[in-house]
DNA sequence: ATTATTATTGATAATGATAACCATTACCTA
DNA sequence: TAGGTAATGGTTATCATTATCAATAATAAT
């Protein structure tokens, strides 16, 4: 498990600098479990971070996208959620989104018959249109087991 | 190819009213090939309803996301853009979008093998999280032709 | 047909997420 | 250690989407 100096090698590789509100942003989204808005973020860091801004949240979760670090997950409503992307295959996962009360379950499952599915698809696409793929989204959407009882 | 008189019926059907706006919003989603914007939306009909709100084309696309008649897709930037869902299965599609400007290319490749993948994660998620999945999104990301030269 | 009922409309204002600005601060390099 | 510059954070601006509400129009009742 990549550790601070990992981060700090990453960054500084990257035309930016290590910062404390970097670090604690990370730190943050690596002991969670990830589905984290910038709100939350803000929220939760300003306890052991205060005078950190909302501002700074945000570009840094640009700024993490943009390196590839981080995925932005959008459940529909109007706000988006962020997650690290692990660089370990076997935490490749996709989501459950109720449409209901806005939940995100993450599953697992069929990974391997789903990544060959998508190296073919992706091959065939750059074929076809030029498009350098870098990433991809797979999500289900319905309603969990609550929602579906409420109504 | 369901026609005017279709819609009318599925409207009454479930306590709406077929009203003109209603008709325009639909007519030109069903005439354009998709991924419309709210304000695109209110833009066209602008010319041949004018005095239509922006307000009524948000509700109407509420109302037929409600309906199951209209899907939402969001291309990661801050606005939703919605398309006609077709009954038709082979008018099942998915979406490649460019990070770099934001453009949506549709593409149907491997339609069986998607829809037998998905088929059976979706019976794998109903039985262990009590999931009743309507509906499900696969997206490609990437860098289109133009984008990738212009880096 | 005419009227009564009630959903729908559209103008406007409110909300809420995200981005732009800019003076101040803190990282890094020489 | 000092200087150059990227990063910060407070604030304001922007832009998509919602809420409000009086006016209107679609359907139901007479």
């Amino acid at each position: 498990m990549p550790g601070r100096h990992h981060w700090q090698n990453r960054f500084r590789d990257n035309v930016s600098r290590w910062t404390a509100p970097r670090e604690s942003i990370l730190g943050l989204l690596r002991r969670s479990s990830g589905h984290l808005s910038a709100k939350e973020i803000y929220a939760a860091l300003y306890e052991r971070h205060p005078g950190i801004g909302l501002t700074t949240v945000y570009r840094t979760l640009e700024l993490l996208l943009g390196l590839g670090v981080v995925q932005k997950v959008s459940s529909g409503d109007g706000h988006s959620r962020y997650e690290l992307k692990s660089a370990d295959k076997d935490d490749h996962h996709h989501h459950l989104i109720c449409t209901g009360c806005g939940r995100i379950i993450d599953y697992r499952n069929f990974v391997e018959e789903e990544l060959e599915l998508v190296r073919r698809t992706e091959d065939a696409l750059t074929k076809k249109y030029g498009f350098l793929i870098k990433d991809h989204n797979i999500e289900f959407l319905g309603l969990c087991d609550k929602c579906r009882k409420a109504k």
